[in-house]
DNA sequence: TCTACCGTAGACATCGGTTTCTATTCAAGG
DNA sequence: CCTTGAATAGAAACCGATGTCTACGGTAGA
């Protein structure tokens, strides 16, 4: 026989199998999942029948190959437990799906090779969209290769997403999504510089070896707050640190050991002030009594914190669908900077004493 | 020309377009990229400078058409935001890269209809593995869809994965990996009652729609608990309602509303005992000292509230890696269960009295 | 010197869809 | 009655890899 009527066993049935099977052609079974074609009533319903009896299912790398877009969205980020950016991770997810996408997700652990690695990965996946979430590495290297896969999947018809980082240059085929680092930064320094406090620790500083366009950003809102105000601030206050809990804990600790007199702390994220808070509770100093403490992305817990977490807002969940859905919608606007505000609970009062 | 030298602006080199640069069949090429056949060194040298100058990307579909491995592993959830499902995918990508492997996650939001439907997409995409996380529905034709799955994905040399839901049965071929849920109940409840709470609510039942592998197994460790103590259990202390804070909060307004005497409250899971948390909070109670809290997950933060959370730890992180490593090495067994335990931090004590 | 074999490389079929181009049927219009 | 065209369906090329089968040059063994 040329051509099987019931796929073996093991096998799947092909389109082939289903045409045999129905009595009609490989391209009348194309056009009945197609749809986009005239096919008599009951052909149709003949087809439709056998794909049914031979459980069949499509093949989307055949179809994939020949042509077809692969109805698929990548999704990179640094770790999928970060609290924001499962919420990111949420908006992409919704997004995708309503515009009948599947979604790939790649995590780096803040490592940049990884990340070109799995950026190239996607190339090979010819995915629809590849968005970046989180911040990104500002060496010069890694930021030249970004701009060549820009470009190579703008070529392919694919689309580089920049989600919660900055630009890599107008000229660079990329669709922008941020949020202002820098505004929710200056606006929570400048609310605590308000309520009186003038010795403001930053924890979460860009340090010797880790600057991302986030921390940047963020260490920037914290200095040209204290310049606005025309207030100076004490350099040994400004703490590097990375953006979790436990840096935010041996962080604070270090600090009360050594003295450094403060009257609040603002946590670089909502992580790291998780750590202060436990570390200002061990050390048996009250919120917001004795210090303050402020935060930066308003993850869901800010609130069920005691005190609730005073902290920035970032809106997580439509970063993550904006992205996608200009993305895959060309002609609406490819660079959006979405708002910040801070939220205010209870973990900041006025200091005690001057 | 028969085949151009350099691809056309906007097409993707292919392997003919490599072959043809360095002057060699395509066969050659796909010798140097697999390098799984003797190719001399020159040869080699000139494929891969070819390669480089192109830009090539190698196109999975073509590869995976032509029978190999789609090397993709997919993950299936409710949320994305689920604080423990987010370790669980954590875990799965983890040991999916170390089995060098891409992973496709895909949200349901706790509909079985889009379940099913995501399974189904999964088929067509050919994916190694299929990881289904979370408590399943209980539902007959539901099971009988999820069977029938198992074995379509099981003749294509796939695999269906069971995460933290029970067995389908044992003639339906799935991997299945299961941590204890009556176990964690149980040995909470127990706890409870030997610290000589009599009137414990549990928070977070089976209601009368929403009927879930998971919920079963926990309410069973609870009235398991009781009768093995011979202490009766009052059943309008027994509350169904979802899986989340709100469910938790609004549950716990409404026990103290209708005058509902208990001193202490388990709650299903974390979640929910974060929302209890804040509603005995604004009804001025103290945790524990009017009311002592158990929860269910050990999700990060239960440290990290005040007093931190004694609930019931689960090795999610685990739990993803260990699926991904059975499905993908099939001579281990198929069929495990993991450990849980009771973590005690602040928010249970002894009733002050009976 | 002839044969055998090893190292190397090319030709070609194949995977499972999509799509273009062609062919047939049948009804309507001149 | 013949032409025209709409509706419908088939044949075959194509997408970009992989893998099998064949072939060629050179060296070693008989």
């Amino acid at each position: 026989m040329s051509r099987r009527v019931t796929p073996e066993d093991g096998e799947r049935a092909t389109i082939r199998d289903v045409a045999a099977r129905a009595g009609v052609s490989a391209s009348t079974v194309s056009r009945v999942i197609a749809g986009d074609y005239p096919v008599a009533q009951s052909t149709r319903v003949r087809v439709l029948r056998a794909m049914r009896e031979l459980d069949y299912v499509l093949n989307v790398h055949a179809r994939a190959l020949s042509g077809a877009s692969t109805k698929m969205v990548a999704f990179v980020l640094d770790d999928v437990t970060g609290p924001s950016f499962a919420y990111v991770a949420k908006g992409v997810e919704q997004q995708a799906t309503a515009e009948g996408r599947l979604c790939m997700v790649c995590t780096t652990h803040g490592d940049p090779s990884r990340e070109l690695a799995v950026v190239e990965a996607m190339r090979e996946q010819r995915a629809d969209a590849v968005i970046l979430v989180g911040g990104g590495s500002l060496d010069d290297t890694y930021r030249e290769r970004m701009t060549h896969f820009a470009h190579a999947l703008d070529k392919a018809g694919s689309r580089l997403v920049l989600c919660g980082r900055p630009s890599l240059g107008d000229d660079v085929p990329t669709t922008v999504v941020e949020y202002d680092n820098e505004g929710g930064a200056y606006a929570m320094t400048s609310h605590l510089l308000s309520q009186g406090h003038r010795r403001i620790v930053y924890l979460g500083a860009v340090g010797p070896e880790d600057a991302s366009t986030t921390k940047v950003g963020r260490d920037r809102g914290f200095t040209r707050a204290h310049e606005a105000y025309g207030v100076p601030y004490d350099p040994d206050l400004v703490v590097p640190a990375t953006f979790d809990r436990a840096a935010g804990y041996e962080g604070t600790k270090r600090l009360l050991a050594r003295g450094a007199g403060f009257t609040a702390v603002f946590a670089a994220t909502d992580m790291v002030a998780v750590g202060v808070f436990a570390a200002l509770r061990e050390a048996g100093l009250r919120i917001p009594d004795d210090v303050s403490v402020a935060g930066y992305d308003d993850i869901p817990f800010a609130a069920d914190l005691a005190p609730g977490l005073t902290t920035v807002h970032i809106p997580t969940e439509e970063l993550g669908r904006t992205a996608v859905r200009l993305a895959l919608n060309r002609h609406e606007p490819q660079h959006v900077v979405l708002g910040t505000h801070i939220v205010v609970r209870g973990s900041v009062k006025p200091p005690l004493r001057q």
